[in-house]
DNA sequence: AGCTGATAAATGTCTGACAAATAAAATTCG
DNA sequence: CGAATTTTATTTGTCAGACATTTATCAGCT
């Protein structure tokens, strides 16, 4: 790792040296070379390491920072440290993620919404199972919300949202509600701007309470047929308003 | 957008210029203010802009260039620009983040597998729907590898994600596709460390034998049946290692 | 008109410096 | 001797200016 820079050109003439940096870190952290909290060298010694500036280092670190895969901390002692990826942080990056793909691809209203409810179907079968009170809870009160006609649109979708993420969240997979972030707060701009206008409120909690019901019960048939009916409801939506 | 610079800690104290740049334009991207393709201002007119250094500006570009938001060309009339965000650069941030968040966060064998499975027949439905003789035949040759019994261990694995990527692309919906994408490979390492030495790989053949032929005939409760089964034996695989 | 070379604009990189934060060491005082 | 305080060293954050490299554009020549 020290005389990598010898030979001009030794890959594939990249002119772009913190993008390389960058890969070699990124690489080091995923194989398990550098691990959680682990601090990596100074900034002057990668840059020596590496045979290049310290601002070349620094763009090579930022770059990994927007990944959240370091933080870093100044003063003595402080550094670049291998960061312990949070189930938070990957929300965040899932939801922006997600949001720019929709938003960008022209992806179709249909297309979006059947991704988004086969997903949260697939939820159905662990939710029964595993769902606890404290969920059953968050989504009761959701729905109280949804019952109150003075809700503004904005507040219900909102509201919308968060009953689903409760409805995900009571799998009890922490992985399940991971994935599923970007498919449920990604598309609540995208069906709200869709439906908004058209969509009967009474009907969506009537639904949202099949689906509580069934999930108290611990019915994951009901459920499921629930969440398929608001599935057809609201693609019928989309498609009414073209 | 001129005199932001002027009052010291305006919002909370934050020593970090780059990252507040990098937020600005990320959210300039997300609302829509800066559309797919449009140039930024060069690096020297941005940094006027902020008020700050060249080098600092370059710091919050690469932060966006490592989420892909954004694309640098060189030369004249070059610059920086809005990136069409691909589902290709999508799947790639998924499955590094995926890969991150399981070893990182100590996610048990069992709540990764189920949540793979979970999302996997989450597809079915619409994979008998959608499916073309084109993934069919895909889905076909890595079959056939499988039966060859010469084929390394890490060939087979390979050949297994592959499987299963070809199903979930049979759903013929890219949101799905994209979101499926973490979910698959990032679990193929974690899956075969733990499984490889102890499973049959007849057992699985015939289990992705019945998947596809569930498949190509259209039925879906079948398909669901198959994969439910293949779920079952890998979490029993994963239960006797303990 | 078509090709060629000069020009300008923009990013990529380097050097060197200073500011700010922070932990550890050194010092001072009770 | 011990605790509080000051100093010091280290490291990141920022700045300024310079040069290299790439690339589109335009002037000029054949």
């Amino acid at each position: 790792m020290s005389d990598n820079s010898k030979n001009p050109k030794q890959t594939t003439k990249r002119p772009n040296l913190s993008a390389e940096i960058a890969d070699a870190i990124r690489d080091a952290i995923i194989t398990g070379q550098l691990i959680v909290d682990e601090r990596l060298p100074s900034e002057s010694e990668l840059s020596a390491q590496f045979n290049v500036s310290r601002p070349t280092v620094r763009e090579a670190l930022k770059r990994l920072a927007a990944q959240s895969l370091i933080r870093t901390q100044r003063g003595a002692s402080g550094g670049a440290f291998v960061n312990r990826l949070s189930y938070e942080q990957a929300y965040d990056q899932q939801v922006t993620t997600a949001t720019l793909l929709l938003s960008m691809n022209g992806v179709g209203f249909e297309t979006a919404c059947d991704a988004r409810f086969a997903l949260e179907r697939a939820c159905a079968p662990l939710a029964a199972r595993n769902r606890t009170q404290h969920h059953l809870d968050r989504m009761r009160s959701e729905l109280e919300k949804q019952r109150n006609a003075a809700l503004s649109d904005e507040a219900f979708c909102t509201s919308d949202v968060a009953f689903h993420r409760a409805f995900v969240d009571s799998a009890c997979n922490q992985v399940l509600s991971y994935q599923l972030a970007g498919a449920i707060e990604a598309m609540q701009p995208l069906m709200n701007m869709i439906t908004y206008t058209r969509r009967s409120r009474e009907k969506i909690v009537d639904l949202h309470d099949r689906i509580l019901t069934a999930l108290d019960q611990g019915d994951m048939a009901e459920c499921d047929a629930a969440l398929e009916a608001l599935h057809s409801y609201t693609v019928d939506l989309g498609k009414s308003g073209r």
